[in-house]
RNA sequence: GCGCCCAUAGCUCAAUUGGAUAGAGCAACGCCCUUCUAAGGCGUAGGUUCCAGGUUCGAGCCCUGGUGGGCGCACCA
């Protein structure tokens, strides 16, 4: 991936210097001979671990010790000795077993200061000239219900991903795939209007596969609302001449299909699309709702529905067959997705004409492409692993790229009360809703616990250790550095002081303090934290790198007195203490995590 | 049975994507508030990275085979 960085005196920066004067060094070597003209390497600077290893190192040394069948000390040496002048470094050391372990002058190490006071809002951000088009489709639960604390994981890995993706130079459009065709749909709207007919004075048996939630009763009051009593009938018309349900000894879905029926026969085609209209609305309406509750907002919600009406599923079918990749078997039409890897083949139309639900996803799919998306970043379920291989057959077999698709898998969280589990089904739980969650545990402890493990990793959410207010708690220990620069910066202003950037700059970079050192090193690793975790879609490499900021910051705090006479040591403590609220304020945001002045 | 994911300190998790002596927090123990927010800091202790092989200068990371756990194998959405 090619950007155009537009900031200085970050880590990024320094190993493109480094990178060229390995390179340089290298053409030198390979020009008197003392290397084989046939080397390729590519060329690596990394952080350092350890402070004694210097700021940044390579290995190329190592990497040519084969093709130049030499040792690896050997190399670095004439590596060492092959370096132009630069400004940037102190000094070289080779260590170990033939690393280059590179020393960088103080004065570039505070140039990031600089560039966070000037940069603000935008340090760490990156701008590209023709950004790619990136779709990031998460959440899309079914729109039956509110959503539940198992969306969480994947809202707030979602939200983040695509705002990092965002930051580093993409054009991310964040989007909601709105599941408002099929049976579950119909089981929702056939129970709405059940509970409006108990609303109306009838009294039945409610049925063991309808949605039973308070939310429905909720619903229908809309639909009386509206509705009045016309859509009203007798508890005998509607339940006379039906199978049994569950609980006397039937079929629980044979039930409720047959519940449909009768709902639509009753009630015509069009008031019962009205009520359907009225439950999708309202639901979708409190979902989007619930997520703008958790800082979470998107460009597009889009409806399945549409997919039907548009045409877009005939076209995906008929594209399909001009390719050769349907065929038909016992009245069904199978799109041959062993083809492309697939275990079986599958179903797209059923032998009654219904489309599948694959159908929909293959159109929805194609639809994404031509709508011009570069990329398009689908945030799964875990219990969704199986359909990867399938969609991605589709795209191919439609002419795109697969690799176009990204899916990303976010495990289940398993939520905790202490040492307590959880228990989440619909049945036992007064605690089964996101917003039930948000409400107890806070907008930012759920947003920041959701991300700071790896999506593929099964994480444990501990409810007490999110709503606790201390040390433990990462997010409290990330916002109280950030208030307690604040803090500092407020008594500032009460005070006869002013900060002095050029004077803090220049007392900074002259500065031995080693625990400011640790800060600027950190500081200037935002960046490029920032892009391994849109490469890798991994935002916990910010959430982790936030934390470790944090620490440095308190550790330095607790030593460091800031508002003090000496008019150089207070102007770089404050300074720096200026960029370190900066980028935990850049972090934060992205994390969907406030950043309090005061706590 | 087949496929995908995971396994790291007593617990929850990292490890710059193959680099140097595997790191944090919690829990345990010992310290630091007359000081800008102690919602904080300093220190001690804690490891056969599930097991067995392999690849190479070098493996927690890659390959093979196991063990244990999660998830998925629909003409459901």
């Amino acid at each position: 991936m090619i950007q155009i960085l537009l900031y200085f005196g970050n880590h990024f920066q320094m190993k493109q210097q480094i990178t060229g004067l390995i390179q340089a060094a290298l053409d030198t070597l390979v020009q008197n001979g003392s290397l084989p003209a046939d080397i390729s390497p590519r060329i690596m600077v990394e952080n350092t671990r350890d402070k004694s290893h210097g700021d940044l190192a390579s290995n190329v040394a190592m990497t040519l010790a084969k093709a130049a069948r030499r040792n690896p000390r050997d190399i670095a040496i004439m590596i060492t000795e092959a370096l132009p002048q630069s400004e940037i470094l102190t000094k070289t050391e080779i260590a170990g077993p033939g690393f280059i372990n590179f020393f960088i002058t103080s004065a570039s190490a505070t140039k990031v200061v600089e560039d966070i006071l000037s940069q603000g809002h935008d340090f760490g951000r990156t701008y590209v000239e023709n950004p790619e088009k990136i779709q990031v489709e998460f959440v899309s639960a079914n729109p039956t219900g509110p959503l539940h604390v198992g969306h969480g994981r994947g809202a707030s890995y979602g939200a983040t991903v695509a705002d990092i993706l965002a930051a580093t130079g993409a054009d991310v459009s964040r989007e909601y795939y709105v599941n408002d065709a099929g049976r579950q749909m119909n089981i929702l709207a056939a129970s709405i209007w059940l509970r409006y007919l108990e609303h109306c004075g009838a009294n039945f048996d409610f049925p063991a596969n309808g949605y039973k939630g308070q939310y429905v009763y909720d619903i229908a009051l809309q639909v009386k609302e509206k509705y009045a009593l016309s859509l009203s009938h007798s508890a005998e018309s509607v339940f006379s001449d039906l199978p049994l349900d569950e609980p006397q000894g039937g079929d629980k879905e044979k039930y409720i299909d047959a519940l449909i029926e009768r709902c639509t026969e009753l009630l015509g085609a069009e008031d019962f699309d009205g009520l359907f209209q009225i439950g999708l609305v309202a639901i979708r309406d409190d979902i989007c709702d619930d997520l703008a509750g958790f800082g979470i907002n998107y460009q597009e919600w889009f409806s399945e529905r549409s997919l039907t009406g548009s045409g877009d599923v005939d076209q995906a079918l008929e594209r399909l067959q001009e390719k050769g990749h349907l065929y038909e078997k016992d009245g069904n039409i199978w799109f041959k997705s062993t083809d492309f890897g697939d275990d079986k083949d599958r179903v797209v139309k059923r032998a009654n004409g219904a489309t599948t639900y694959f159908a929909s996803d293959i159109a929805y799919h194609m639809n994404k492409f031509e709508r011009g998306f570069d990329k398009v970043v689908n945030i799964w379920g875990a219990d969704h692993h199986g359909y990867i291989t399938r969609v991605k057959a589709a795209i191919q077999a439609l002419g795109y790229d697969p690799e176009r698709l990204i899916v990303k898998l976010v495990q289940f969280a398993i939520l905790y009360r202490g040492t307590e589990r959880v228990q989440m089904s619909t049945r036992s739980g007064s605690f089964v809703t996101l917003r039930d969650l948000r409400k107890e545990v806070g907008k930012d402890a759920c947003r920041f616990f959701y991300v700071t493990r790896k999506a593929d990793n099964h994480m444990d959410f501990d409810l007490e250790l999110a709503k606790s207010q201390s040390k433990d708690n990462p997010v409290y220990y990330i916002q109280y550095a950030h208030a307690r620069i604040c803090s500092v910066l407020e008594k500032l202003q009460a005070s006869e002081w002013q900060l002095d950037e050029a004077t803090g700059l220049a007392a900074l970079s002259i500065s031995d303090n080693d625990a400011e050192k640790s800060i600027l090193n950190q500081l200037s690793k935002y960046p490029e934290t920032l892009n391994n975790a849109a490469n890798n879609f991994e935002p916990h490499l910010v959430a982790n790198y936030l934390k470790e900021l944090a620490g440095d910051f308190h550790t330095y705090y607790n030593s460091n007195k800031m508002l003090i006479e000496d008019k150089d040591l207070r102007n770089s403590r404050l300074i720096l203490s200026c960029a370190v609220k900066q980028v935990l304020a850049n972090g934060l945001s992205l994390l969907g995590v406030d950043a309090p002045q005061r706590m």
